[in-house]
RNA sequence: GUGAAUGUAGCUCAGUUGGUUAGAGCGCCAGAUUGUGGUUCUGGAGGUCGCCGGUUCGAAACCGGUCUUUCACCCCA
């Protein structure tokens, strides 16, 4: 056999079957986006390789995908770096732009770009694939599409609270059970301050990140590995072990970080939004998560994710407020919020529970039959006139075996196949057969629309 | 980036301690049925056993490398 042709390691072709079914998931979010005044921008896929270094912590770095300059670009690379074949020095010389690994970070590029064109609070949202060098791994792609929404120029704990509205209705509206978790980065700031450690916080927050599922010993150990005190790991510990409602934990928390003054705001900001949170219709649980770190270091407040209850996929939905990110960019002082649903991962859950409402899958309505050149233009002006009235109507392209013909509509689904042949033509009716049940019935071309809607 | 498993027909998978011509089910194509699919019956096509190299008289099977896919770790949607 000839050598098969394929695609790059964790990427992924979409049949037409997969497509609808996609689309369905990205037109339902776009409605929902659209409902609360998001407006759509698109980014190249690409970026300058500067404008994405550095954003998302060394490991990022090391997953973006870099695009290899034009020309006899080695030419142009220090020699000396080259005999040391020393691949990321030589990077920065050979290559200048990379494929984007998110939306958050170019759409800070495009705001402070764009300053002047935007009114603010700018709120947008974004749907396009991302690339991540990372190794696939079940709900790990390395291409993926993101839906990001993101508030930016606006200080208020009401974006925070419609994010979650937006995360409720999607959800509702896909038939997703989820549950929302929140936390924020001032309280992980503060609890890293009175445990004397404030210089250790990503540390500490990505050890607590894994308490779900390594557990607190593992926790502990890996927080010692990583150089933390007995001591300040000792006083960690009640706020592990936090629990009850809410409201519960947050007056725990209020007292336990009372000396911190981060913290403390931290606490008012989450008291604020689940308050907020508690006198609206909002149907999906909103759970209080200390654990919950997210590994993004640009977040500075809220931080969100979302996970599916009946599928194990990790999450599906993350976010949170960043307060300074169009800052590395040259514009100070404007604060943004934004989520980003994981389209990939939504997808894989809708199918692993089957969640598609079955007028989804629907395609084509009507096949009319070709019979010949002839009764073939005659079903051609049928055809068209049913377009027009809104019915999803082709006609079959060769005057192929009606086996062939019959077989085609019955693998693609399509419900209703009309024949028309002389004998119709001369009575001028058309004869429409039900796919599902096989009866038919001969009628006049007005009446079609009736028999099949 | 680290560790492990996997790869045989379009798909899902058999294939004995290394032994002659590599199988099944599903799908595909054709016929039974020249204006009737989805059911049934009959026949047919389709494989350099992921790729490269090695061991052997002989390799789908054993060894090495490489690529793919999957799983765990790191990290993450």
């Amino acid at each position: 056999m000839a050598q098969k042709p394929s695609i790059p390691k964790g990427t992924r072709d979409f049949s037409p079957a997969e497509m609808v079914r996609r689309n369905y998931i990205f037109d339902s979010i776009k409605e929902v986006f659209q409902r609360y005044g998001y407006m759509p921008i698109e980014t190249p896929a690409m970026e300058n390789l500067d404008t994405l270094l550095g954003k998302y912590g060394d490991e990022g770095d090391k997953l973006l995908f870099k695009i290899l300059n034009s020309g006899d670009f080695l030419r142009k690379a220090d020699e000396s770096l080259l005999a040391r074949k020393d691949s990321n020095a030589i990077a920065g010389q050979i290559s200048e732009k990379g494929l984007r690994y998110d939306l958050t970070v170019p759409f800070a590029r495009f705001v402070v770009q764009h300053q002047n064109e935007l009114s603010f609070p700018f709120k947008r949202y974004q749907i396009q694939p991302v690339w991540r060098a990372d190794r696939p791994q079940k709900g790990r792609y390395r291409e993926f599409f993101q839906c990001d929404v993101d508030v930016v120029g606006s200080d208020s704990l009401f974006n925070e609270v419609e994010l979650i509205q937006i995360v409720d209705e999607v959800f509702q509206k896909l038939g997703i059970r989820v549950v929302i978790k929140l936390n924020n980065r001032k309280v992980l700031a503060g609890i890293a301050e009175i445990i004397g450690e404030a210089s250790r916080l990503t540390d500490i927050t990505v050890a607590i990140d894994k308490l779900e599922k390594i557990g607190l010993e593992k926790v502990n150990s890996e927080l010692s590995e990583k150089g933390l005190s007995d001591e300040a790991i000792e006083k960690l510990q009640p706020i592990l072990s936090l629990s009850g409602s809410n409201a519960e934990k947050l007056v725990k928390l209020g007292e336990i970080l009372a000396e911190s003054e981060v913290g403390t705001k931290g606490v008012d900001e989450l008291n604020e939004v689940l308050t907020i949170i508690d006198a609206l219709n909002v149907e999906t649980g909103v759970e209080l998560d200390l654990t919950l770190a997210r590994g993004l270091n640009y977040y500075t407040g809220a931080i969100f994710e979302v996970k599916a209850i009946d599928v194990e996929i990790g999450s599906i939905t993350g976010g949170g407020r960043y307060d300074d990110l169009t800052g590395i960019f040259g514009l100070k002082d404007v604060s943004g919020v934004g989520i980003s649903f994981g389209a990939d991962r939504i997808f894989d859950v809708m199918n692993q529970l089957e969640l598609y409402p079955p007028e989804v899958t629907v395609t084509t309505q009507l096949m009319f039959v070709n019979f010949g050149p002839k009764e073939g233009a005659h079903c051609l002006k049928l055809a068209g006139d049913l377009r027009k009235s809104g019915l999803k109507v082709e006609v079959y392209p060769d005057s192929a075996k009606m086996k062939k013909q019959m077989t085609y509509a019955n693998k693609k689904n399509i419900g209703f196949v009309a024949l028309v042949g002389e004998e119709e033509i001369n009575n001028g009716v058309v004869t429409i057969k039900n796919m599902e049940t096989g009866e038919q019935k001969s009628v006049k071309p007005e009446e079609i629309t009736s028999v099949i809607g």
